[in-house]
DNA sequence: AAGAGGCACTTTTTT
DNA sequence: AGTGCCTCTT
């Protein structure tokens, strides 16, 4: 049927009105928020705004629909609901704004047809966050699948769990618990530890999940080569202990769903045909099998939209493959691709430098990243004699930064490798700056915090004999190694667990001197596992503290490490109740399930303003005004051990184009003649990508001459005073940063631009200056021009083009 | 069964 | 340098 005159009319009102809706983002931009049909591959460069993008498409998709596109009014539109319209976009009210976007819906999607996978808890939470803000009505954001995939896979599995060949819950056991098991395997069939590093057998198996071979694939797959053999048994006997333990891993968290699709047409089905929409967001860091997963569960409206960035590709040696996102194009057909290239966050100077570093990998998609926010300062690089100067200037040059305004938590320190942070560490202490180290699972892996989780996951599944053996003499019950070694095999022989045997311990002769232990032990877990049935997990978890003696030991001993370790196990207890306080239907496998997928950066609550430090991986996805890239050497980063690969090297250059991208207002390269690493002094040349960068825009303490030669000694030819400022002395002598204007290199003196003053700019024309923010000897201007909008400057390189009026 | 001493290791790690 | 793991001792 032709439209009318009527549905031509509506809908182009209707057009009007939703493209003003968007009309805060930029072309490209609003193009991937309408694009929702169809295979879609969104290359975001770094600060593009593809999260923006993400949630303004699913409200695209929520609010309007095929709204945009479509010729026709919906079904019993009438003539006073266009009039309606058409007032709403002369005249916009607040109040009319709900009832008109509804009349511009044309078929719009239920929130629970979406899912939007991320790969942090972080950016689930974003995404979740940010679209119920934009939405409004908190239920039908929450009907969104806006999750991590292993939590969307998790989700998953527990719907099917018997497909699975589970009785029970499942366990989830983390790296720590996976490399044990891998070493008591590879003990059992007596293979060396020397020549089999488990953790190379343990990626091994990693790597085979993420590419969805079985262990049976695995060893066909590596025939003939007696290694992989060798791990091949490692991996089957692996997945046996994992199944007698009703354990995954992470990797089998998403292997087993995508099994579980392939092998269940109608649960196949029944996802395909809920997903009308799919997003996944980090496509770059995908792998096999979350390849397949998404186009399995896109599989019937194809309409997948990825957003990526290749060149932030830093997680291959996790089984990452890049090839999804280069080869999206060919995997779905007729995919649209876009580019977001202009960049909202950092100065130019900053770009530049990060496309010239990145332009020397081959293999990429190709991407240019812009802004107009004018140049900013030049990039600082500093190098020190030791490492010890290399902390010093950093933390000189972050108290200087907060002496002229800036507070702790504007500056981020990244590094390649953890162990720098020990050492930039010690000099923040002395200088009494307020600092947080980021680092994983710092909390989950104590001793006593695991201890605690294996008495809960051994409540929840009684058949998880690693955690039971953890626990099982801790503390000290007079049950050991032999006897539990001996029940384990009566376990085996009788085709139960080892817990039931521990319970039933008086039934069997060869447990006859630790039997009455055991007992002991298994009744006190058993009267523990009843009272889980009524009590609330808090109150479980005080009982559990009591009844195993876990914390009279702790007492009774009372030094100041037990101090420590019952103030972790309090610490543990408010992650109880926090988790209490979110869930109205909180239980024990609810908790452990989500405790088993945090990281201590997941920790919401106070954003106490503190100095960062980080690793450059941890810090992809954040942004700072101030960011110092430390240990910026060679060998170092880029590590020795990308030397000799270029796919390594390539690796390692787009974790540097990561890095520098964090940075938003001031970049900071440090590095060190020489360092003292695991125990060795070790002298370096400045990293290769210091070199990549454009000459220019460094503001470099490097005498020229060293700075691209080999050479490691002072060069005699130059003299005292240039050997000198090539070493790191004061920071007022040396420091080029915040110190006083006459250190920087020949440039402009900082003109005195003030909060109020009018100002005629070149290409802006004439505004307002709104404020100012000293930075590194330079200071960031905020004006509101007249014509042009409010933008953010460099004094600097804006006193080029502006000029003071009065 | 716990503690002392020796030895080997040491990239990154969203979940 | 610092840590974690193994073995040997008592």
């Amino acid at each position: 049927m032709e439209p009318t005159k009527f549905d031509l009319k509506y809908a182009s009102i209707r057009r009007a009105i939703i493209e003003r809706r968007f009309s805060s983002l930029n072309e490209k931009q609003r193009e991937a928020v309408f694009a929702t049909e169809g295979p879609l591959l969104i290359l975001a460069g770094a600060g593009s705004g593809k999260t923006t993008v993400l949630i303004n498409r699913i409200i695209n998709i929520l609010r309007f629909g095929e709204g945009l596109d479509s010729s026709y009014a919906p079904a019993g539109a009438t003539e006073e609901d266009l009039l309606f319209l058409t007032e709403y976009l002369t005249a916009p009210q607040p109040e009319n704004r709900e009832h008109a976007e509804r009349l511009c819906a044309m078929h719009p999607a239920k929130p629970w047809e979406v899912i939007a996978i991320t790969f942090t808890n972080k950016a689930a939470r974003e995404l979740r966050e940010r679209l119920q803000a934009a939405l409004g009505d908190e239920e039908s954001a929450s009907a969104v699948w806006a999750y991590t995939f292993h939590t969307a896979c998790l989700r998953i599995l527990r719907r099917h769990v018997d497909l699975l060949g589970f009785e029970t819950a499942f366990t989830i056991y983390d790296e720590d618990d996976k490399k044990r098991v891998v070493t008591n395997v590879m003990k059992s069939l007596n293979l060396d530890t020397k020549t089999f590093d488990p953790r190379t057998v343990m990626s091994m198996i990693s790597r085979a999940k993420d590419k969805l071979m079985t262990p049976r694939q695995f060893r066909a797959d590596g025939a003939g080569d007696y290694f992989r053999e060798k791990v091949a048994e490692v991996y089957q006997l692996y997945e046996k202990e994992m199944k007698k333990a009703c354990a995954l891993d992470f990797d089998d968290i998403i292997m087993k769903t995508v099994l579980l699709l392939q092998s269940n047409p109608d649960v196949l089905e029944y996802y395909q045909r809920k997903f009308r929409y799919v997003l996944v967001d980090e496509y770059q860091d995908t792998n096999y099998a979350q390849y397949v997963l998404t186009s399995l569960l896109a599989g019937y409206y194809e309409n997948i939209c990825v957003v990526g960035d290749d060149d932030q590709s830093i997680y291959k040696f996790r089984g990452a493959t890049i090839t999804n996102i280069l080869e999206f194009e060919k995997q779905f057909k007729d995919a649209k691709t876009i580019r977001l290239e202009q960049n909202y966050r950092s100065t130019g100077n900053i770009l530049n430098a990060a496309n010239e570093v990145i332009r020397n990998n081959v293999g990429r998609k190709g991407k240019e990243l812009w802004t107009d926010h004018g140049d900013g300062a030049k990039i600082h690089l500093h190098r020190s004699d030791s490492q010890e100067g290399e902390a010093a200037y950093i933390a000189d040059t972050i108290r200087e930064g907060v002496e002229q305004g800036l507070r702790w938590g504007d500056f981020a320190v990244l590094y390649r490798n953890n162990v720098l942070s020990d050492n930039i560490a010690a000099a923040f202490i002395r200088a009494g700056i307020p600092y947080r180290v980021y680092k994983g699972r710092d909390f989950f892996s104590r001793a006593e915090v695991r201890d605690m989780f294996a008495y809960l996951w051994v409540l929840e599944n009684p058949a998880d004999e690693l955690r039971l053996r953890r626990i099982i003499n801790v503390p000290a019950r007079k049950i050991g190694d032999k006897s539990v070694e001996t029940a384990a095999q009566l376990a085996v022989g009788n085709g139960v667990t080892l817990y039931e045997t521990v319970c039933h311990a008086s039934d069997y002769p060869a447990l006859s001197r630790g039997a009455a232990a055991m007992e002991k032990f298994g009744e006190m877990m058993e009267n523990l596992r009843k009272q889980k049935e009524f009590l609330s997990l808090s109150e479980l978890y005080d009982g559990l503290l009591d009844q195993t003696g876990y914390l009279a030991a702790l007492e009774a001993r009372g030094g100041a490490e037990e101090q420590s370790r019952i103030e972790h196990i309090e610490e543990l207890k408010s992650y109880i109740v926090s988790y209490e306080n979110d869930h109205d239907d909180a239980s024990l496998a609810g908790f452990l399930e989500e405790m088993a997928l945090y990281t201590d950066a997941d920790q919401s609550g106070e954003e106490e303003d503190a100095v960062l430090m980080m690793t450059m991986h941890s810090a992809k996805g954040l942004e700072f005004p101030v960011v110092f890239l430390a240990g910026m050497e060679d060998g170092l980063f880029p590590g020795f051990r990308a030397m000799e690969r270029d796919e390594d090297m390539e690796e390692e250059r787009r974790l540097c184009y990561v890095a520098v991208t964090r940075a938003k207002e001031q970049l900071y390269l440090t590095c060190a003649e020489r360092r003292m690493l695991y125990g060795r002094t070790q002298y370096a040349h400045p990293s290769r990508f210091i070199d990549e960068m454009p000459r220019e825009l460094l503001d470099s303490n490097i005498v020229e001459r060293r700075m691209f030669q080999q050479v490691t000694q002072p060069d005699p030819g130059l003299s005292r005073a240039q050997v000198a400022r090539a070493r790191y002395v004061s920071p007022a002598a040396a420091a080029p940063s915040f110190a006083a204007p006459a250190a920087q290199p020949a440039g402009s003196p900082l003109p005195d631009f003030s909060a109020g003053c009018r100002v005629r700019h070149k290409a802006f024309g004439d505004g307002m200056v709104v404020s100012v923010k000293p930075m590194g000897g330079d200071a960031l201007l905020e004006i509101a021009f007249d014509q042009k909008g409010t933008k953010r400057l460099m004094a600097k390189s804006a006193a080029q083009f502006m000029e003071k009026l009065i």
